[in-house]
DNA sequence: TATACTTTGTGAAAAATAGCACAAACTCTG
DNA sequence: CAGAGTTTGTGCTATTTTTCACAAAGTATA
């Protein structure tokens, strides 16, 4: 499974083929071409080519490629063979959301601890973990194994809990806060603006003129 | 406000610089070098001037950008004298953080309505709004001029709402479901997969080795 | 007001990403 | 099993995005 640093933007395609070809190795449909992939998925074929390409041969000319086989190779691809320990820091709305989310589980990442600094919550049974206080953050952590923490608290609290995370030796964020975090280098954030997802939207809705009469200066 | 189709990197960037610079504004800082704003936002100086380069000449050589001011730009560039009516379809424990997620309203992005398919929830009040059924869907978007919807429902019911959205005149569409939905060329639609994110994550961890060693074949 | 320092705005270079296009490999049919 | 038709894998090209780097424009100090 060689390869050198394939690009986010690979790795995310990626697992929607992943899920694409689950799906029809689920529905009996054995095999499918680059460019049929690439309908289901938005994508052109070229593109599918090349992702694919990048790990290695896994398709037959003429043919396509073999539902199952692909299935399995992308699991292995992506590491879906192992699984990690996550926790969830802040048990607001979304917090709680997260936690009940039914998609972790089966896909390898289980959450296995919830922290809140809201003494109210503190001991509440979400799921399968209890709320705990921020004071046992380091130990659970640690005790737990676990590497990768949610964000989901207010973003004036966000670098304080990155803070900890990291200290604690956690080494991915999913960082749900509109804040940008400021961590050492070896730790990698991801950020999910659900605001800023919309916005951009209200974006594209303000200025559809300028997109649909393209001549506009 | 003149421009020719920014990338969406652009933009969302732009979203990340108005965050900072509001919030400098508040603490009476009244000026920002792009090299700073850059510090802030784990971006380069050029990057930050390139960006705002695109849409006009708001700094000063030597002096920076007055916060005040960029804030005041960037929030007419990025539409924000405008709101928008937002319906959820989907009134899950995602979709229910999503009704109450306090970023939304203050960012002129009112959620107007609901939907749910389970009777059960049906009549529910959830903040402001009434969960209702489906066939009120068509009748309410258009009734109150909702142009962007999220959904909140499982991947195999999602591909049946976007189409029914769509037809209902929505022109936006924000997707949680972990599927791809084709949509006529009009509608704009941007997936947001919870799982996916943190399988990322989870890649990132699982080739770590890879990453550090930097010369693994 | 002159001099030393900062910082912008932006062409031009570099890097990253995506798309094209076609030989080679394979399938399928009669 | 030959010939027609598909589809892959990939070098090459095009496009998009980022970074560099520097003249021009401003600030600050004495």
């Amino acid at each position: 499974m060689n390869q050198k640093k394939a690009p986010e933007g690979t790795i995310t395609r990626l697992f929607i083929y992943l899920r694409e070809v689950a799906e029809l190795a689920r529905i009996n449909i054995h095999t499918i071409s680059s460019s049929e992939l690439g309908e289901r998925t938005n994508l052109s074929d070229a593109q599918v080519r090349k992702d694919l390409g990048r790990f290695g041969q896994f398709g037959t000319s003429g043919a396509g490629y073999k539902t199952g086989e692909l299935k399995v190779v992308l699991e292995k691809i992506l590491g879906k063979d192992k699984t990690w320990n996550v926790a969830v820091v802040g048990v607001g709305h979304l917090g709680s959301a997260l936690l009940t989310y039914p998609g972790f589980k089966e896909r390898g990442l289980n959450i296995v601890a919830a922290f809140d600094a809201d003494a109210r919550k503190i001991g509440r049974q979400v799921k399968d973990v209890t709320v705990r206080p921020p004071e046992e953050l380091p130990g659970e952590i640690k005790e737990k194994k676990i590497s990768i923490a949610i964000i989901a608290v207010p973003a004036k609290d966000a670098q304080g809990v990155a803070d900890e995370l990291v200290k604690a030796g956690v080494e991915c964020i999913l960082n749900f806060a509109p804040a940008t975090l400021m961590v050492s280098e070896e730790v990698k954030v991801k950020d999910v603006d659900l605001s800023r997802e919309l916005e951009t939207l209200s974006y594209f809705l303000a200025n559809k003129e300028r997109h649909a009469v393209h001549f506009s200066r």
